[in-house]
DNA sequence: TTGTAGACTTAAGTCGACT
DNA sequence: TAGTCGACTTAAGTCTACA
């Protein structure tokens, strides 16, 4: 994983983060809205993971948000 | 995996193949482009796999569209 | 509430070879 | 040129538990 890659993670864990805290959500009650685990949650926003194409889709449906808004 | 993400990665699918023969690319041509193998270029546009989104956006490099273009 | 760690299962992604 | 297969390595994603 390269400079520009992690960086390409480090901005989608702040949209996430931000669009959570927002809504007011735990990461706890993302998790259950989006149908994956908390702790997988919390790598996320912290930049270590690159979740897959479907799971980005669930998180999205978790954060009642379009794809395009966290990844644009 | 559900009908719901069955039919999204078809939807991914078929965009991405549209795209590669518009700029009349061999799968193998895209997948050195992208830094990417051939046969997984190949699953990609069967819906075979899920793409991570780092994987994503090489393909979306690959293919010279914004990552909107493909997921909208 | 969140981070982290470890152990685990499944899937992503590579590679070589053949049709 | 594209599909497929098998074997492989790495990473996604889950789960329990604790600071």
């Amino acid at each position: 994983m390269n400079e520009k890659e992690i960086k390409i993670l480090n901005n989608l864990a702040k949209k996430i983060k931000s669009k959570r805290l927002l809504l007011n959500l735990s990461q706890e009650s993302l998790a259950i809205k989006c149908g994956l685990d908390r702790t997988y949650i919390s790598l996320i926003e912290r930049s270590k993971r690159n979740p897959s194409y479907l799971s980005l889709i669930k998180i999205c449906d978790g954060l009642e948000v379009e794809i395009k808004e966290l990844i644009g």
